[in-house]
DNA sequence: AAATTTTACTTGTAAATACAAGTTTAATTA
DNA sequence: TAATTAAACTTGTATTTACAAGTAAAATTT
């Protein structure tokens, strides 16, 4: 079992602890030299896990106040995060896979530029839509460079984050990434899955996501119905 | 003068750096025990400036090897940052001002919850065209509290950041916000001045950011048009 | 010559310490 | 009592030190 950095234990810790309410919205959280004595670390470890969950929005930290917890509304917040945890969290996001993973050349005119290594190896290709509440929310379409990633189009994901199998099963940890955002009509294929109408504003994303992994990178092109629920962020 | 902490110094310096060319993409930014020496600051302080670059992007740090630089693609940034710099960075960004700064009540039904204090003071309100080499991009509505911001309506806006002006007569910096996104059909108005057609998708941002000053909010409502350029953004 | 090991670099994590600066509460003074 | 001041908190900034872990190049061995 590989031992996650102190200042990451408590940030996962934390994080638990607001999402399951013991931290309720507007709380203040414990001060930081009390989290010191309380976790048995020192200051800059504690305020390493607080800018963790400033990051993810999930607090606020005031200048001679504390840090205030600031829980995340029930908007989708896939804009935020993707690795510490998946784009939704707690609530029930069901996910139905349309294309089964398998491996197949990269498309041509690919949404993000490709190194070598990765036009060599090909890519494993699948589509999923995933839902919220019974309504469609998210239609996308993922490759994955076909490296040192054995029996990885026979493994299951129904129900299962894309990411967690990866970090599972292969060490695999996204670190970040970029990605673009753009408002387009529904094509009839999207338009379909996520049952809007043809032509229909819908938000696309097309994120490229760096793993710890040298050379190995995930991509997706997301598109998101956005009629009744709306993309948050924090910056 | 107000004196910048001096991660923040060696952050600015750097970000220049980058943005003028400098460093170009894929270069190795010096060590960070070089940095040390060149600028006088112990690493801890190096860090905490390396970590805002690779908040915005600008630099991707690899354990052993060093940070690399990766120069924000031609896209408009708008999702990173507000504050730092302001949307766009410094490609030309055209300013028109549709309605000029006036204090008017709130709107009823306001896309965030208002502070007591807040819903009192009534609101500084503007509307603005932004234009990118001729082409008409955001159309954005804001919203600011009328508190401690004498002779706010006066001020000239023109080609001038507002998020610059409320810094340098103000004291007011931006901290961090969230915002909402959708994907939404353009209203007349809003097609008329992004000159797109009616109906067509165009990205809806509403952003609550947070300032300095305690209880003071700016509120904007973004209308995008992505259909030349597109919205980007790391995480 | 090729493979392996070592070495010297890089960033990552963590502690202990100190003082500055903002906020709130308590004590003091008018 | 009301206003002011002081004290006791909070987070922000900065130094110093140490070792762990990942990477790349040099030295060694096979």
């Amino acid at each position: 079992m590989i031992t996650l950095p102190r200042y990451k234990e408590l940030y996962h810790t934390l994080r638990k602890h607001i999402l399951e309410g013991i931290y309720r919205e507007g709380d203040l959280l414990p001060s930081e030299n009390e989290l010191c004595s309380i976790y048995g670390m020192t200051r800059p470890t504690v305020r390493q896990a607080l800018a963790l969950l400033a990051g993810d929005g999930l607090i606020r930290k005031h200048q001679g106040k504390g840090s205030i917890v600031h829980r995340m509304p029930r908007e989708i917040g896939i804009l935020s995060v993707a690795g510490t945890t998946s784009a939704v969290g707690d609530r029930g996001l069901k996910t139905d896979i349309i294309v089964k993973p398998k491996v197949i050349p990269w498309p041509g005119e690919f949404m993000f530029p490709l190194s070598e290594t990765e036009k060599e190896s090909g890519c494993i290709y699948m589509e999923r839509l995933r839902l919220l509440e019974g309504t469609p929310i998210f239609y996308d379409i993922n490759y994955i460079a076909n490296i040192n990633l054995p029996r990885f189009t026979s493994r299951q994901f129904k129900d299962r984050s894309l990411f967690k199998i990866l970090r599972d099963h292969y060490g695999v940890e996204i670190k970040g990434g970029e990605q673009r955002i753009r408002a387009i009509p529904a094509s009839g294929k999207i338009s379909r899955f996520l049952k809007i109408k043809p032509g229909a504003p819908v938000l696309h994303l097309e994120r490229k996501m760096e793993t710890n992994v040298n050379g190995l990178y995930v991509y997706s092109s997301i598109y998101c119905n956005t009629e009744k629920y709306s993309i948050f962020g924090t910056f």
